[in-house]
Parts: structure tokens; sequence; C-alpha cells
DNA sequence: GCCATTACGCTACGGGTCGTAGCGGAAAGC
DNA sequence: GCTTTCCGCTACGACCCGTAGCGTAATGGC
């Protein structure tokens, strides 16, 4: 968050009811307006509050949207389906139906664009979405490998995290390329197609 | 492109020259300004333009970032190398070299985000970026399966689509999502581990 | 209960971009 | 030379940005 208000300041504590009214307003706004067309101005009448009010929690509209973003990605649950490709599968198509939802489509790659020349934005955008995220393939790799279904982690820890840093890219990128860029449905067809080559490889029989 | 001035048109016709110098000089305003901070007025004065002409070419920003970035990706080529996980590599550092130039990381996501909110443009990178690049996946499939490094390709028409549209997704998707929102260069060590999972799957020994 | 301190709503403002309109002149084909 | 289209230029209203200033509201400390 943005304003972790200390314990014992004086004066005034800031709402924490604003927050979550501007955080939820700013997502109702990417959808009936998308990214270009979202204003401050709109954002902070819909929340019920003023507009500089808005500017004295967030920077401007980047951090607001990352915010306002973010807490999406935390609803993403790795179920346990009693296989690798099981879980993989529904983990996946969790994070196709955000991607669905047009308050993250508009809002992620926005502010993903914004951050290739801003790199507090980038940072910002790593801990409170990348980072967090990669929760799911530890655990998915911890359960593969007590399954047998995985090599276990290897010994060096630098080694384990680049796997799972090429983990997610493949599959985060996989699926955002699908459903953003291709324009078509990451469905449980496709999603298989995707687990098939994931974990058999390119070359594995159809 | 845009203009393409109908042979036995009266009248003046438009310059070719400008097309060329507007494209150009919006490819030096990413690199320079990003996408945020570019503007047309600033577009036109670059090229040597009015920006009254501009607007009689392209329907806006959104437009005219496509065609200035799609001229970059028409650069990609697939060398010959010998064998697939070559092949790959050789096109795949490319591409992360393409997408460390400024006016492509700048300006591609931002169009990406701006057509999830606008059917034409999304038809319009589909068309100009998307489907144009994927000669690259076909010849590398063809030239893999002459080699017996891959099957052939299915008898199918669609499945064959499929299977094309699924390996474009996860490369593209894999080094998008490396270099721009991981934030983390795509190198030869990391495209090198990246074609291991592609090639053999997740479980293959490191 | 009073006071210092901070948050909040409101208004107003200069600065900038957008996208369009209208004009006179330039460059092509016939 | 005529028509047709393109081009450069200027001007314009509309909108959004981000900030400043003010009076008021809500806390915690004493």
């Amino acid at each position: 968050m943005q304003s972790r208000t200390p314990a014992g300041r004086p004066g005034r504590p800031r709402s924490a009811a604003a927050d979550a009214a501007i955080l939820a307003a700013t997502r109702q706004a990417l959808v009936e307006l998308g990214w270009s067309k979202l204003t401050l101005q709109d954002v902070a009448t819909r929340a019920g509050v003023a507009k500089t009010t808005l500017y004295r929690r967030w920077a401007g509209k980047n951090e607001l949207v990352v915010d306002a973003v973010a807490e999406l990605f935390d609803e993403l649950r790795l179920p346990d389906r009693g296989s690798l490709a099981a879980d993989i599968e529904g983990v996946v198509l969790q994070f196709a139906a955000l991607l669905d939802r047009p308050e993250c489509r508009s809002g992620l790659m926005a502010v993903v664009a914004e951050s290739t020349r801003d790199d507090p934005l980038r940072e910002r955008i790593r801990t409170s979405i990348v980072e967090r995220q990669k929760r799911l393939v530890l655990e998915g790799r911890a359960r593969a490998a007590e399954r047998g279904e995985l090599p276990p982690e290897p010994e060096d820890a630098e080694e384990a995290a680049r796997t799972v840093d090429l983990t997610f890219d493949v599959v985060a990128g996989a699926v955002v390329h699908r459903t953003l860029v291709s324009g078509k449905p990451a469905d449980e067809d496709w999603v298989r197609s995707f687990i098939r080559v994931l974990l058999l490889g390119l070359a594995a029989p159809s």
C-alpha cells in the first residue's frame, strides 16, 4: 500500500475507507472507460473524495492503477488436484479468467508499458504483483517434487530461483500473449495443449 | 500501410517521403519521450510536416505507433544453424535485441494495452505484426520436420494452425514477459534454459 | 476539554494536448 | 489551363493535468 499511516503519528489519520473506495472506483472506471480515457477527476468523483485527496496518496495514474490491479491477483489460488498437470491447469484457468476481466486487461498492460520508462514503477509492479504471485510456482513445484513428478529443487539457491523465474515467465507470458496479443481465449483445450508442451516439450507426440 | 494512393486518382498524390519521415520521427520520439509523453505535434515538427497532415493519414497516436513499430519486426530473420535448438536461439536473441530498443519497448506494450478496448486496433496489430511474424515459426517447423527433429505437420490444417499459434504464443510470450515484466535480460544463458524447457519440457533433467 | 497536527473538501488557476475547421497556395493528371 | 487533391498554417474550444490556498474536520497528547 502507499499510505501505511505510522502508528504514533499525531493528527488526523488517513481514512482507510477512502483507500478502499478509491481503488474500487479505479477498477470500475477501468471497466467503463479503459486506461486512456480514465481521469483522476473521474475516479475521485466516483469514490466520493476530492481530487486533491487522490494526489496526496498516489503520485499519479500509474501508481494508482498498479495498486488497484494488484489486489485482483491475490485472489489466485493453487488448487490441489492430485497431479502437476491438473494443478497447473487449475491455476492457469484462473489466471485466464482474471485476464478476461476488463479492469485487468486494460490496466495491466498499460502500466507495464509505462514501466518501460519508469524504473520505480517497474519495481512497484514487480513487488506488488509479480514477486507476490511466484508463490504459486513455488508451491506447485514443491508439491510436484513430493509426488516425484519433477526433480527435487537444486541445492544451489540461485539455480532454484532461476528455474522459478523461468517457469513463471513461460507460463504467465504464454497466457498473457494468448489472451491479450493474439486475442484468442485461453480455454480448456488451449490450456491442455499448452501444459503438454510445458511438461513434455515441443517434440512430444500429440 | 494506411495511405495506399490508388493509381488512377486525379490530383496531387500523397508524399511517400512524408510517410517515411513521419514513421521515422515517431520512432525517434518514442526513444526520447516514450509513449505517454509523445505528442502528435512533436512528431509532426520532427518530421517537418504540419500536424494536420498527420491527422489526414492516421486516425490517432495508436495507429501511427503500430505502423512505426511494425516496420521494426520485419528485420527478424530465421538463421539456418543446423539444428532446431540453434535456429530458435538465433531468432529469439534477435527478438530480445529488438525488445531492448526503447522505441519498441515503450511502443509495443502501449498499443497492446490500447487494443484491449479497440477491436480495429487489435486487428491492425494482428495483421501488421503478429501474423506477419508467424512466418518464422512456420519456417522453423518445416526445417525441423525435414531434419526429423519434430513430427511432420498434421494432416488437419486447423490442427497445424493451432500448433503454430501455440508455439508463437509460448515463445513470444516468454521473451516479452522476461524482458518487459520481469525486467531481466533475455541473454544467452536464459535463452538456452528456455529452449531446453520448450523442446524437452519442465521435467527434463538439467 | 484544549491544542497542535494532520487529513479533507472545495475552488481556482496556468499550462499543455487534443482534434477540427478554414484558408491560400502547391503539385499532380488530363 | 483546368480540376482535383494534397499540404502548411493559424486559430479555436474542450478537456485534463497537477498545484496552491483556504477553511474545516478529526485525531492524539496533555
